[in-house]
This record gives C-alpha cells, structure tokens and sequence, in this order.
RNA sequence: GUGGUCGUAGCUCAGUUGGUUAGAGCGCCGGUUUGUGGUACCGGAGGUCGGGGGUUCGAAACCCCUCGUCCACCCCA
C-alpha cells in the first residue's frame, strides 16, 4: 500500500511549518495588540449547531462523523431501506466538524454569555474542514485566522479591523489594497432600480461582476426576474465609484443613506490614522456570505507595488458586520464585525514573492561533531551549555570522520558546524566553521555564545 | 454536485501501429577523500507502470469499473 493523506488534506514540513509558524505568530501578535483574546473550540460540533447555517449547499459540504458503537443497530430502518441518505443521517450522526469559526464563535457566544463582558473580542487561528471538491490552493482541511468584536455597533470597529489588515500585511512585508462597501449602499440600489425583494440575487449577481463582466450579470439579473431597464440602470449605477454621488443618488433610500453616512465615517477615521493605506470604496463588492448587514471589506494584492506586479491571486482577506449572528442560537440580538485572513493564499503569495525573513530558515544555529569516542561527551557537555545560553545547538550523535556530520549540516542547513577533536577538549576551544563561507575560526565557549547570540 | 484532463522510480517526465529483461535527469546511499560539507568522477539501491476486471498468443499502451490528481463550473478560503 502507497501511503498517501486523504484526499485534499496535505502534510507540512519542518521547512514548511517554520514559515506556517512565523504567519501565523505575527498575525497572533497583532490580534493580541488590538486587543483581541485567543479562543478555542472543538474541532467537532453537535450536528444541530451546524446545520442550516451555511444554507442547503453548505449542508451538503459537512463532514459528518458517523456515531459510535453498533450505530446501525440504532439507525432509523425505514430510511436505510429506502436508501434515503438524508432521512437516515439524523440518526446515524450526532456530530459534524467545524465548517467555519463563525459559526461556533456564535455558539460559544450564546453559551458562555454571562461570563463575557461585551463588547467581546477574540481571535481564533484553527483548521476547518470542508467536503469540497478538492483544486489548486483550495482544501478539504485548511486553517482560517479570524478575529471579531460581537457586543456593539460602534464603527470604530470597523476602522479598527481595517487598521489591523494594514498593519498585518505591512508587517508580513506586503503591500495590499483594502476595498471597501456598504449592503446598505447595495440594498439602497436595488431599492433605486425597484428590485427590493431581490436582494439577495441582486447580491450574488454582483459578486460576479469582475468574473464573468457586465453583460453576463445583466443576463443572471433578468433571469431573476429584474426588468430590462432596471438591468441596465444597475449596472450603469455600479460605474461610479465616488462615494459622494451616491450619497446624492442613494438620498431618497433608507438603507442606502445610512449606509453611505457610515462608510463617509469609516474612511475618515481611516484616513485620519493612515493616508498612506490604499483602501477604496468599491460599490462592486459584494461577498457572497448572506449573514453580512453593514460594511464588508475585502484585501487584494497591490499589484502597482514594486516587486508585486505579477502577483495574481484572489482576495487575501475579508469580513464586514453582520447583525444577529446569535439569534440562531437563542441569544439577544447582537451586532458583530470581524475578518478573516485568508492564511493559505498569504502563505502562497508569501511563497511567490519569497518575503520569508532568514529566521525561518534555519532551525538550528549550530552542529558540534565529536571526531573520536573519547570526545563525544564533551561535545554533547558544550551543546547542553550552548542551550542554555539559548543557542539552539545539536550535537551529532556519532563520533567519526567530518564527513557525515558536515553533510548533515549543509542538507539542514545549520550555518556552523565545530568540530571536536582531543586538540579543542584539552585546549578548552572551539573550532567552528561557517558552512557558507568556509571561514574557520577558534574560540572559548563564551567567544561562541557572543558570536551566535 | 456537473463537465473535462492526467496517473510510469522519492521528484519531473520519456516509453514507436500492442512485441525480449520498462528508461533518463534530478534526488537518495556508498566510494575516490583516516581532521572538513557543497563541485567532479566511479559504483549502487529503488518500479505488482494508481487499483480491480476484461480483450489478446502477448497489455504500461486498447475497453469497462474504481480510487486519486489537476482544470473549468457551483461555491468559496
């Protein structure tokens, strides 16, 4: 038998894990300065919290987990008999694996309730499974890196997470554009073009705008029932991108207006802390996910950047506020704004643009390898001292010729090796070598920790 | 879930209309080198040709099924 992961799941190397480790350490060191307080929750859930959150499809892509003991004995036999798989499911399975962190952020929310304070912020940085067909960079377990404030309605929030986007991709040596909307702005214009009822296709239709153009969204418009005319006035209104024309165009609607007062604020708070950020309103954003009510942003790539130009790649990054996300779990009606950072597709943008700093390079710093038997333990004595100096050392555990311990360097990439024979024990030095310049030098154990420090 | 593509050594891939013992490059292990790795030269290991069934005197190649991969939809990160 060929070992393999099961479909769409993956391994992660050493080398690999180095760079997943430094990812995700400056984005928990950021959510950690904003204020943001770590959760976790269980990788499985009950059934009944996950399903009819992600609507009928997303159903469709739980992982379900099937119970445990002689759950056929305890199965419903009419459903099996019928072949039914839905009928049969509720009672063969109890439980799913987390689909998204969303959903049991809820959850936790409701049910930890009276022992937060609100507003309540926390991030969570966990794999989610998905039984997705499997392609490039899109994976059946892969991780998300939320954070969220649930508890106020305040839009500082919203300035807030902007913020911590720039200052995330800034600190991964990345320059990113923020686009920015309103579903205010977006129920305002459905309003304006009589298709009020059509929200939510008028939504999804959008979302397709820079994918498959105008013309083809005209035509999924019409098919759902929006006259021609209204077609066409949408899609002529979704040129403009001048935030003030639409406060004027959008006046005389409600969830426009307001919507457009408060990307006004958003952006001048923004503004206000960093000029410098590219972050544009853009009334073709749209975001499939139905639970969003107020701003929703969404983080590309700044591909006018130098050394980022052929970078192509969708959105790094997203949220928005949503509005009763904990009705559904019996809670009181609670506001909430979060993003999530979309860590594969950083990973590989990462990857492409090679914007790795050198620490995730190299694990250990340096090998000590013991030429003869009589030496080895006082070459494992001088690794133990180096750690304890805080100098990650190892030591080669056979005593012999350079040979084997030289070429274990160079493939591990340990930068120094020293070598230790009768000559450094009873001088009490170090003979160590730079592998990449081939420069030797000798020094006392304390020259070394200075030197590697 | 729908449609398509491709599965040959650890990796990337050759393999003629179906015909002897299935190859290359890279990688891996060893040697040339008994206190010095990366380069060079020499040698070696490694394959039920994704799996199962069928057609045939004969299948890596043709047919069916199945699993996996990649791509486009759907949806999404």
């Amino acid at each position: 038998m060929k070992p393999s992961t099961p479909k769409g799941t993956r391994d992660f190397t050493p080398s690999q894990m180095r760079k997943r480790d430094y990812l995700f350490g400056v984005l928990r060191e950021h959510f950690q300065t904003f204020g943001y307080a770590p959760i976790e929750t269980p990788a499985m859930e009950n059934l009944s919290t996950l399903t009819g959150k992600y609507g009928e499809e997303g159903d469709q892509l739980l992982f379900k987990v099937l119970n445990n003991g002689d759950f056929l004995a305890k199965a419903d036999g009419v459903a099996l008999e019928a072949r039914d798989s839905k009928a049969a499911l509720a009672s063969l399975s109890k439980r799913g694996m987390r689909y998204d962190l969303t959903v049991p952020f809820a959850r936790f929310v409701v049910q930890h309730q009276n022992e937060l304070s609100f507003p309540f912020k926390r991030y969570a940085i966990q794999p989610v499974w998905r039984a997705d067909r499997p392609q490039k960079g899109r994976y059946q377990e892969f991780y998300q890196c939320d954070a969220d404030v649930v508890g106020s309605d305040s839009l500082l929030y919203e300035a807030e997470l902007v913020r911590l986007f720039e200052r995330v991709y800034t600190a991964l040596g990345l320059k990113c554009v923020i686009r920015i909307n309103h579903r205010g702005i977006l129920a305002g214009l459905a309003e304006s073009v009589g298709a009020s009822d059509k929200f939510i296709e008028v939504v999804t239709a959008i979302d397709k705008l820079d994918k498959i153009g105008a013309e083809r969204v005209g035509e999924e418009l019409k098919g759902k029932g929006l006259t021609a005319q209204g077609a066409t006035q949408l899609l002529e209104m979704l040129k403009d991108t001048s935030l003030k024309s639409w406060e004027v165009s959008l006046a005389n609607t409600k969830e426009g207006e307001q919507g457009a007062k408060e990307l006004k604020q958003v952006l001048e708070m923004v503004a206000a802390m960093n000029p410098a950020q590219r972050i544009e309103f853009d009334p073709t954003l749209a975001r499939g996910l139905s639970y969003y009510t107020g701003c929703i942003f969404e983080v590309v790539v700044d591909t006018t950047a130098p050394g980022q130009e052929k970078i192509r790649m969708g959105s790094i990054g997203g949220g928005g506020r949503y509005a009763n996300l904990t009705e559904a779990f019996g809670g009181r009606d609670m506001s909430g704004v979060g993003i999530s950072f979309g860590a594969e597709r950083i990973y590989d943008v990462l990857e492409e643009m090679d914007a790795w700093p050198d620490t995730v390079r190299t694990g250990r710093k340096i090998l000590l390898a013991a030429m003869d038997e009589e030496n080895l333990a006082w070459a494992f004595a001088k690794t133990d001292q180096l750690r304890s100096a805080g100098i990650a050392a190892d030591c080669y555990p056979e005593a012999g010729k350079p040979k084997r311990p030289m070429k274990y360097a160079d493939k591990e990439q340990i930068p120094y090796v020293a070598l230790i024979g009768t000559r450094e024990r009873e001088a009490e030095q170090l003979t160590v070598k730079e592998l990449t310049t081939g420069q030797q030098e000798t020094l006392d154990l304390s020259g070394l920790i200075i030197k590697l420090s």
